[in-house]
DNA sequence: ATACACAATGTAAACGATTACATTATGGTC
DNA sequence: GACCATAATGTAATCGTTTACATTGTGTAT
């Protein structure tokens, strides 16, 4: 008996199973799942049989009884530190594009910058909830039980490689991208360089720093000329540099921040103590947010492809899923430079 | 048999099930359920025996096995109008602290401002994929086929209200914070105003609008001297926004955009045009985001708390699922004014 | 010692799909 | 019309848990 629910319409909560689809129809519950799941299998006969009975009951499979059955689970677990952060939501939306139309779904994984978090995440992955992990994360720590890499899932890592994971990694050229900031200061005439760190350590921020280094130094900048702000990726670390910055008797003339968060504040709290930006100090940052051509001056900066990262790490996971996956190997997107005002030759005389 | 990976580690992808583990412990795979589920009602010593074949082996319970037979899935859907949006990741983020402390998880369902996408989250949340569903948009138009509406699942709403939804709403207060706007204005000696929509008949940008009439009519404002421009929650609407103005004989001297984004791109847009903010025009924006704070002048906004809507509304869905509900009510958080340098008496002699 | 309440465990039936294998229907060839 | 290949459908096992119900064990009051 097909149960209604009070205002005649199919019971919600789908509590029209397979059984009744196929008592209906007058045929088998094999020939409704074969219907579904692959219609030219079937008289055309059936098919309408099977499909009006659908239609009519509002039924839809249990993706539970589906998942146990079929292991497989149509779900991708992405791993971030946080949600909150702008820079990610925008590559998550290139990878959401991907997935749904091979008709996955994301579960996200927010580690709210918090180590601690990844446990539950590994755990869930464990318990075959998802046919996938991605990960949005540079710092996956060898921790005390198994992690992310033992799980033998198909995965692949997004925005920051991460040392040692065989798996597809999809990143922006960080090295490349900061050789040519040094290259643009140089052209500019600057010969005193500041550089703004994001999170220690990280594996973006390591890169940027040397990339900055290498191309200084290949201009022949003595190490000395370059002074190093340790930061966050945030705006308050670019209020912090600004306010070190402001106390040194002699300033760098081309400050490089790790993210634009930092370079706006920089900026901000440079121009609020009165210097001009450009003129007493240039300054470039790394992203490409929105944000960037909206504050005076506008912001030098080198573009992330957000987008593309997200959409491209998906893709590669799955391959990874798909294929049996191609494994380990760098994807690098080149990161090109969005000039704006805040970059101009050093004052003359400094 | 146990089988061990190659590295002698237990086999990732949790090919141990529940019954290796009662097999190792020498109980029946009901007691190892119920040790897992609810330790105390165990013996000690059995309780003991469970764990170590659990830790020994790195089982975990196959979650579609157990979403099947429990009919829960410990899963939030999530419905959202574009993940990208960094106002709703901040939101997003309250939404995961609560949730994530009371064990579930959410699975993002990105709408990309299209309409049509959202029938599948309404699939997915029929196939019992989820326990309940976090509406984070204002539209949930009335399709062909059954909406969300009539899931027969818990429900809350955040952000903006849905017209006729019978659940939890939980939103800031834009009527209140509008009016507040326009006595601000009022306050300072206005005279002319202008109001940048965004997105039409949004249920927010209406309320907005309608609120910020409410306080101008108090003070005895008429109706021709408000301005309106159409536009949307971003940056581009601002810089479109700001050249209609811009065309103007006789400008607003007080403008309200519907969001900061729209305010921030309308400040560098009438900036770069050769006008002083706030000396020529003042300026208040919606919403509270960082960025308000890191541009010249500083922004003149209405603080959304974002983390606590997101808190909030997870926490009311919460409800939902336990308690089966008190249902029906709308929870409405103040959004504070936090006062900039974009917003002054206008210039004497206008 | 016996009976009895109650705690601890075991047995086996769900949950709702997919799918290997068995069976029946269909159509083409001689 | 008989035969056979092949297409279409049906039968029933299976995925790995949870949980209702049955059974066994333990301690206490009589």
């Amino acid at each position: 008996m097909n149960k209604a629910a009070p205002n005649g319409r199919p019971r919600a909560r789908s509590s029209v199973t397979i059984q009744h689809i196929a008592a209906r129809a007058g045929v088998s519950t094999a020939t409704v799942s074969r219907t579904l799941a692959n219609p030219d299998v079937v008289t055309a006969k059936t098919r309408e049989r099977v499909l009006r009975a659908v239609a009519e009951t509002g039924y839809t499979p249990n993706v539970a009884a589906r998942n146990l059955r079929a292991r497989r689970s149509m779900m991708i677990l992405v791993v971030l530190p946080n949600v909150a952060n702008p820079f990610f939501a925008q590559v998550l939306r290139g990878v959401d594009d991907e997935l749904v139309t091979a008709g996955y779904d994301m579960i996200i994984g927010n580690l709210d910058n918090l180590v601690a978090r990844e446990a539950r995440y590994v755990r869930l992955a464990q318990a075959g909830q998802v046919d996938g992990v991605l990960l949005m994360t540079g710092r996956i720590p060898k921790g005390d039980t198994r992690n992310m890499d033992d799980l033998g899932l198909p995965m692949a890592a997004v925005c920051a490689a991460v040392p040692g994971l065989a798996a597809p990694q999809i990143v922006a050229d960080d090295r490349g991208a900061s050789i040519a900031v040094a290259k643009h200061f140089i052209g500019l005439g600057h010969q005193r360089f500041g550089y703004v760190s994001g999170l220690q350590g990280n594996v973006n921020d390591v890169q940027r720093y040397a990339g900055f280094l290498e191309g200084l130094d290949a201009a022949g900048v003595p190490r000395e000329a370059v002074t190093y702000w340790p930061g966050d990726f945030n705006l308050r670390a670019g209020v912090e540099a600004a306010r070190a910055f402001l106390t040194l008797a002699e300033r760098p003339t081309a400050v490089y921040a790790a993210c634009d968060e930092i370079a706006i504040a920089f900026i901000k709290t440079v121009s609020d103590a009165g210097l001009e930006v450009p003129k007493d100090v240039s300054i470039i940052g790394f992203d490409g947010i929105e944000f960037a051509e909206f504050i005076s001056p506008t912001l030098t900066t080198m573009r992330q492809p957000r987008y593309e990262l997200g959409r491209a790490s998906a893709r590669a996971l799955l391959e990874e899923i798909q294929d049996g996956g191609t494994g380990e190997r760098l994807i690098e997107l080149p990161a090109p430079m969005v000039v704006g005002d805040s970059t101009a030759p050093p004052r003359p005389g400094r």
